[in-house]
DNA sequence: AGAGAGAATTAGACGAGTCTAATGCAAAAG
DNA sequence: CTTTTGCATTAGACTCGTCTAATTCTCTCT
């Protein structure tokens, strides 16, 4: 059995080597996971002992296929959580993370199957994240890009909003933007600020810092993308 | 926060404290937990040091009020946990044990909130056991008893099932044996076996062990006890 | 009361996961 | 081509939960 820390770091090898180029530095893992770098050095040595991460001294680390197997298995427990907790168990989209942070470990295979049957098979989590099935990698919606680097007047469509921080994300689902959400983008300052008009024609400003979570597409791409059924 | 580990600890001595006469002695500790005399000591100093027990060296421990309200609130997400299980993700009541076991120490206060709402706050888990609610001590079914230790003919109904074996229970369903059933005890055979007829008129012969796990009550005490909303 | 049996504790070790401080490597700057 | 700078690794230590082996306590039996 894999402890739940070394899920952690499989988790977060996976989403480093996707932001970045791999392979992904010891050091960007201990931020990550806000430990030292000795502490992040050591764990890998003992990923690599598993097979589950190839390493070049020095250098840094890529996942095996089998080290990004248990990556994705967990991503799919995180995210099937976060779709349950919102969907049956009433919890607002905002403050799952933490809740499905932690039991993403524990949970069983048949609690994973069970809870996928109860939820229909979803394709895509409360944020809009796609849930993986199994072996199959997410399919990587290129549609989507952040809100900020669109013009004036754009036509958009909230894709998935990437934050991890739930003030950030209540005031966003306060403000009426959540995955599904059409925006038009109103005004880019050059203060750091963007502003967009939602449907219902109120307008929302927002931090830069903010506005980069926010990953859209044009409604086109998504029915093309098949992404739609948010 | 209390480690994992702790909060096994806890609701062991709490269990032992019940079954028999306090002070839990450290082996019957250590033998519950399958750990090593020493281990299931250094455990204990632990948790005198942090006031969840009363230690008297070489004698036991004794939970104290702090002790005892983790203890509940384990057993609270346990037995929350079972129901929900089977309640709400169709486990079968005889293969939750496991999954609560491990869960019951991961989910937050909100989790178990939210789960007890949507079970409508259930006041017994699908063994039939009492789910205590927090602070107070779940009231202990006095009219419940062994199976074995009522005679011949006597009319009887299963109060709740004291068992962890997964398959045991399993029989014991397939059976048609879980709380709430309604039997006769037909014949207590000096072989260590005894035989039971059901509502329908199947009759049911069950080794002493497993018979001792099925705890009974008269119908009358039922009722009288208000725990028939099983 | 004294001896022995049986249980509990102490002693010392280990793996996991973490830290700080010291050292080593490698790539950029000169 | 050598130096510098910055990240990575090694060294060594600590906590938690566990173990085995050795020791000590308590209680019962004669």
């Amino acid at each position: 059995m894999l402890s739940a820390k070394m899920e952690d770091y499989l988790k977060a090898i996976y989403r480093l080597e996707r932001e970045g180029e791999p392979p992904v530095a010891t050091s960007t893992i201990a931020e990550t996971l806000e430990v030292t770098p000795p502490t992040a050095t050591s764990m890998v040595e003992k990923l690599e002992d598993r097979d589950l991460v190839e390493r070049e001294k020095y250098k840094g680390v890529t996942l095996t296929p089998e080290g990004e197997t248990v990556a994705l298995e967990v991503i799919r427990h995180h995210r099937l959580l976060e779709t349950f907790l919102t969907e049956e168990l009433g919890y607002d989209w905002s403050e799952v993370h933490e809740e499905a942070e932690i039991l993403e470990h524990h949970i069983s295979e048949e609690f994973e199957r069970r809870v996928a049957a109860a939820l229909d098979e979803p394709a895509v989590d409360p944020h809009g994240d796609p849930i993986p099935n199994d072996e199959l990698e997410p399919i990587d919606d290129h549609s989507a890009s952040a809100l900020a680097d669109h013009g004036e007047g754009a036509r958009l469509e909230v894709a998935r909003v990437r934050d991890r921080d739930s003030e950030e994300l209540t005031y966003l689902d306060d403000a009426g933007i959540t995955p599904g959400t059409k925006l038009v983008v109103e005004e880019v300052a050059p203060i750091g600020m963007v502003t967009v008009r939602l449907d219902g024609g109120e307008t929302v400003s927002l931090p830069d810092h903010i506005a980069d979570a926010i990953q859209v597409r044009t409604p086109e791409d998504a029915v093309a993308d098949g992404v739609s059924e948010v």
